[in-house]
RNA sequence: ACCCCCGUAGCUCAGUGGAUAGAGCACCGGCCUCCGGAGCCGGGAGCAUGGGUUCGAGUCCCGUCGGGGGUGCCA
């Protein structure tokens, strides 16, 4: 599909060339001004100098030098200081309805990214209770970023890092342990920094009415402090904390397959630690001399190597810091082979980067292979009025919730609307109302509305000898040069590892649809004409499902 | 104290160093005997501030002001 710009681009620099500028620089850029063109160069300025003449004379030179394929571009003139301005041929353009229909969920495809093996890791919430809006848009960014490396031909895996060790089970454990009792009759104290949320009574009240719950009574019974008593060969606190872990965490899956979103792997941290992944990394950061010892506890010397302060890594009492199993962990990402390693984080671990970064140079790897992505916070708003959350008191609101009261497909597109850099306002009640302001359904209408036109026309499929050749009104070829757009659209969400710019294109799309619409009738007496408008909307359709799919919300064909 | 993100139209936001800075919402006025009016057409206003780099800065660098978030052997 870049067919177009190669092919300017080796004219221009051919005729350079024979002008005389031996070392060519050319640059295509996308004039801000569709006026201006489809293609502009700064090329006459840029390689004035080196051509030893004016910009504006060295474009003109260029102009009556230059051998360029009319199918594709056609030269619209010198502009400004110095732009050389081209435009699309219509034949170009129109050749790409034909294309889209062809390869129909194929269009858009790239290579651009083949052989690349790329990881991203996200949401990796605690197992310590549901997921919460929070986790939502990073599973909506992650997920979706995920599908576009994919659609440019790298290797991409979706994985969730689970903090399923150290003393957040004991905790969850106790604060388990403490909401069963309560269901036992008998008043408990939910320790310092326990989990108080409901979610912990609602799982308590399950196990009462469960056939363990048996047993349970039974070893409570026996001991005068039940905190002491022993369960299936363990002590009730951890076998409760790995049970209320598991519930966690199985619900995390449910609720992300809902939400369309699928994890190649659940890296578990009790892996890690069973296989004492934690100290096996310390002792090459020791081997390397990346350890220090001040005041009882281990630093590593990440200062050596970017950041601005070294970390401890394992405390004076001689237990490791989060940050060692971590290291671990992502040590693993680039044993196993990533050339991309992408974390998604909220904006509260900013200081990840460089440390994370510093501490892979020290084990010899190359950190620039890692990226943090700061996700940043969102704010839920009904009709404009803030929601309150406090997670302290356990009121968040849960992913399971939004999407059940916005549905998929809403929540899905409004994570993405704004850039990840952005805190994002979510209106709830905007994205349930079935109106124009609900950018959702207009770019879900417009797909739906091409479907109706086939129904109307009693047609399943455009005709293969389907004219495109006279799709030659103004919105018709406005709407190909929008189609045209799509493999741009990708590239750039790669790069900018911000799948954003998809919904202000698909938006695009749709508004440039509705116009077409509006202007051009499809169904009409023409035979060809109404042929060539069919295989138009049907383009259109493939595009549309393409990047709303990229979005992960649904294309339906009637609403 | 330090660190990160952000200041663009009344509101929410786009804007790969290039030409006259764009959308949506809201507001006003038009358009259905016509393929889905969940649509289309028309109408106003703006780059927080001071420097610097550049042929050229909303965009890059430094300062100031304003908003949001975070941090000091907890995860």
């Amino acid at each position: 599909m870049k067919r177009a710009h190669l092919h300017l681009e080796q004219a221009l620099t051919s005729a350079l060339h024979e002008i005389g500028v031996t070392e060519a620089k050319v640059i295509l850029e996308r004039p801000r001004d569709p006026e201006h063109g489809d293609i502009a160069t700064n090329a006459a300025m840029v390689n004035a100098k080196g051509a030893n003449m004016q910009p504006r004379k060295l474009a003109e030179t260029i102009l009556e030098k230059l051998k360029v394929d009319s199918s594709l571009i056609v030269p619209v003139g010198v502009a400004g200081p110095g732009f050389i301005n081209f435009r699309f041929a219509d034949h170009y353009l129109q050749s790409i309805a034909t294309l889209a229909v062809e390869q129909a969920s194929a269009f858009g495809q790239s290579e651009t990214l083949k052989g690349q093996r790329v990881q991203i890791e996200f949401v990796s919430a605690n197992p310590t209770g549901p997921l919460n809006v929070v986790s939502a848009r990073a599973a909506a960014v992650g997920d979706s970023l995920s599908r576009i490396f994919r659609l440019l031909g790298a290797q991409c895996d979706r994985e969730f890092y689970v903090n399923d060790a150290g003393n957040q089970v004991e905790l969850l454990g106790q604060s388990y342990f403490c909401r069963y009792l309560e269901t036992q009759g008998i008043a408990a104290e939910i320790p310092e920094g326990g989990y108080r949320g409901e979610y912990i009574a609602e799982i308590a009240r399950k196990l009462a009415a469960d056939k363990d719950s048996e047993e349970l009574r039974k070893a409570i019974k026996i001991v005068d402090k039940p905190w002491k008593a022993n369960v299936f060969g363990e002590s009730v606190i951890s076998w409760l904390g790995r049970r209320a872990m598991d519930e966690f965490i199985s619900r995390h899956e449910r609720s992300l397959e809902h939400f369309r979103v699928h994890m190649e792997r659940w890296f578990r941290e009790s892996e890690l630690r069973e296989a004492k992944a934690e100290w096996n990394a310390l002792t090459e950061l020791e081997k390397r001399g990346a350890i220090f010892q001040q005041e009882g506890a281990k630093f590593v010397r990440t200062s050596e190597y970017g950041d601005g302060q070294d970390w401890v890594v394992v405390t004076s009492q001689g237990r490791p810091t989060y940050f060692l199993p971590d290291i671990a962990y992502h040590l693993t990402k680039f044993r196993r082979g990533y050339d991309l390693i992408i974390d998604i984080l909220g904006p509260d671990h900013h200081s990840y980067l460089t440390k994370m970064g510093a501490a892979m140079s020290a084990l010899g790897e190359d950190a620039k292979k890692l990226e943090i992505l700061l996700l940043q916070h969102i704010n839920l708003l009904r009709d404009g009025e803030p929601v309150k959350m406090s997670k302290r008191a356990g009121q968040i609101i849960e992913m399971d919730e939004l999407v059940e009261e916005v549905g998929v497909d809403a929540a899905r597109y409004f994570f993405l609307m704004r850039k990840t850099t952005t805190p994002l306002d979510f209106d709830i009640e905007l994205a349930k109302r079935h109106s124009d302001d609900n950018p959702v359904f207009y770019v879900q209408y417009a797909h739906a509305r091409i479907e109706s036109i086939f129904r109307r026309a009693g047609i399943e499929e455009p005709s293969e000898s389907s004219h495109v050749e006279l799709l030659t009104h103004p919105e018709e070829l406005k709407l190909l040069r929008r189609l045209r757009e799509l493999t741009d659209v990708c590239a750039e969400c790669a790069t900018t590892r911000d799948p954003h710019a998809m919904t202000v294109w698909l938006r695009e799309v749709a508004t440039q649809f509705h116009r077409f619409y509006h202007h051009c009738r499809v169904i009409g007496d023409s035979a060809e004409l109404q042929a060539a408008r069919l295989t138009l909307c049907r383009a259109t359709q493939v595009a549309l499902r393409t990047g709303l799919d990229l979005c992960g919300v649904s294309a339906p064909k009637e609403m």
